[in-house]
DNA sequence: TAAGATATTGATAATGATTCTCAACAAGGG
DNA sequence: CCCTTGTTGAGAATCATTATCAATATCTTA
């Protein structure tokens, strides 16, 4: 498996826990899920499993890149397993919902800053909030 | 002033504390400032006030339109005033600095969205990581 | 300008997410 | 199978932010 070649190539072991969190995420992709939501179901695959394990689990898959965090501007920090295919999330500010966007016009804004600043930019962060299709008509 | 107004015009009072708290976010424009750091300066204007009342003021000041909640993915929140300048920040990973940017290609994706989808965009959030000119040659 | 209604404040407790500690445990090379 | 050492779980510790609540300040009204 991809996860464990990465685990011991950097001499990290393979544990029932982390193939737990790293399942969960796997069959999550695409949804970006919180500390707490993922230990709810690594607990159905490794049994006593404690949310710190989770939270070194994340942490170490993102170092190792197999997962990226989602900074949604909630209170917690949401995780999903990085399928290498860019996206951001356009959030409902009424319901909540969060929808996959592909599009992306960070490659013309880095060619800008290139240009006009001395920085090297090696990642960026967006996020889109306003209403949802459900959530439009009754927009207060 | 401005501040006076729009409080006013809403119900809340004008106070020491509050103009303490905007007058520190006006005078560092454009500079993310945390709550404790508000305190700091704050206690210069409005000796005694609390953190309490500067978070309860940032709140209050983001509601009125007059501060901006600036998200740099750290453990605490940054606000700045709004001078109705938009732009975005990049972070150096290699130093924590940070270069306000003033180049920004949400129209453009906001038309894309518009045109590919049923979600309304009303606000964005875009940060920028990278290395400043500064840490660029040795970056490991 | 005094009085009253009520918005605001400061101190402090409470919360919630995340991190730390450390002894018990498990992975995997030999 | 053994041993070294990475890993885990439970619970304490942190840290930012929010909630409480009695005391105080503001602003409108008389
Ligand atoms: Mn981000
Ligand atoms: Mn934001
Ligand atoms: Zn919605
Ligand atoms: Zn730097």
């Amino acid at each position: 498996m991809e996860l464990s070649r990465r685990l011991s190539s950097r001499g990290y072991r393979r544990t029932r826990q982390r193939d737990a969190v790293f399942d969960v995420l796997a069959e999550n992709a695409g949804r970006p899920m919180k500390a707490e939501e993922v230990l709810v179901l690594a607990k159905e695959k490794a049994p006593g499993i404690g949310i710190a394990t989770v939270y070194r689990a994340l942490e170490l898959f993102v170092e190792l890149g197999v997962a990226q965090q989602v900074h949604l501007h909630e209170r917690s920090q949401h995780y999903e397993v990085d399928t290498g295919h860019h996206h951001h999330y356009m959030v409902c500010v009424s319901c909540g919902s969060r929808e996959q966007l592909d599009a992306c016009t960070m490659d013309k804004l880095e060619d800008v800053i290139k240009d006009e600043t001395d920085f090297l930019v090696t990642s960026h962060c967006l996020g889109l909030w306003g209403y949802c299709s459900s959530c439009l008509p009754g927009k207060a």
